[in-house]
DNA sequence: GGATAGTGTTGACATTGTCAACATTGCTGG
DNA sequence: CCAGCAATGTTGACAATGTCAACACTATCC
């Protein structure tokens, strides 16, 4: 069950701490987890985290953090694919970035909360999330200069681009559709509404 | 500073108790709402609300409840304007959207938080969630019906207008968006991509 | 004016996060 | 190979929390 890293005890706590941590998160939100069913769950009592985190908020920006690096491979995967594919690649980078967030509503929650944002402790969380917001600026940029896409502040446009499919993906791990609706079709609705209104020519 | 209702020992506990505990909300986050702290501010003992509330998590979901209130006033305020406005109109719920987001963070947080919409007791949550995207679906229905905006499900439609003033809306209540930005700039882009993107002509 | 229901308080208990003190395990140098 | 040490895990304890039961006050109605 265990990844990897130097093994003592347990084998790898803090790595389980932090998956386990997410796969409470994904069951029951929150609130469920708890430094004495942590560990329960891994067969190990209540404080034996504190050996690897601080606090427990310390652990819950952890599992954040590790959910943008997952979030990063998904979306430099897309990015390595078809070199010159045009607009068709930003596309997929939403899509991607909401299945991310279908899959991983525990880390998506801490990812995007404000309380592991603002801790002024733990800066690794608004590196990875910051560089990964550059990335995409860098993207519209270059989709600017070859024409594709209106010319307007890219940083505005990759906020535009952020808010909306992040916006589609916490109402739908937030439990807000209930309506039987296709996930596929909105996912692509969203993706095109938003190309369509960026695309060049007006 | 009470508002009105049946005047007790109190005033008007019950809805001093919903203003001060989105209050609290808005200055430190759902973790800084205590029971003992709440009665504190109210001068009140703690277990004090339990005469109005079955429990905290009620407590909190009558606070989410509120601001759907809340929310709908403003929009009918603007459906309520000037009468054929066109496709500004549009825009325009956008923008009282992202802003009642912006000035009651604590009440938005918890209208859009799983653990309030999915109290299976407490139906009046969803049910004027559920009233107001309805009324949405109206709203892109009449447009389709006038020719202003592209024929597809209103749905669908719906759902991706309202994704993409909620992540706008969640991106700067929960401070993602940490980048010097306009705002006013920000909410004018996203609404405008996102009608470009639905108008009529394709 | 007394009964009664509505409203608020205090005491108590299980649960939680957290720290200090202790126990165990693996590694490192002689 | 083993003494020592640092890394890791455990137990005891404490303050804070949500919540319930028992009690106290107060407005209203006959």
């Amino acid at each position: 069950m265990t990844l990897d890293g130097s093994a003592y005890h347990h084998g790898d706590l803090r790595a389980a701490l932090l998956t386990e941590a997410a796969a409470m998160i994904d069951e029951g939100g929150t609130s469920i987890v708890t430094m004495r069913a942590l560990g329960r769950r891994l067969g190990v009592s209540r404080s034996a985290a504190y050996r690897h985190f601080a606090d427990k908020s310390a652990l819950l920006v952890a599992v954040a953090t590790a959910g943008f690096d997952h979030l990063r491979d998904r979306l430099e995967a897309v990015g390595a694919g078809a070199p010159g594919a045009g607009i068709e690649r930003l596309r997929q980078f939403g899509e991607v970035y909401v299945r991310f967030a279908l899959e991983n509503p525990g880390h998506y929650r801490l990812m995007y909360g404000k309380e592991a944002i603002t801790r002024r402790d733990q800066p690794e969380l608004r590196e990875v999330a910051n560089g990964l917001f550059d990335e995409l600026v860098q993207v519209f940029r270059s989709y600017q200069e070859s024409g594709t896409i209106k010319r307007k502040d890219p940083h505005l446009q990759a906020y535009v681009a952020w808010g909306a499919v992040h916006g589609l993906a916490s109402l739908l791990i937030e439990g807000q559709i209930l309506t039987e609706v296709d996930i596929d079709a909105l996912i692509r609705q969203t993706t095109s509404a938003l190309l369509d209104g960026m695309r060049a020519g007006h």
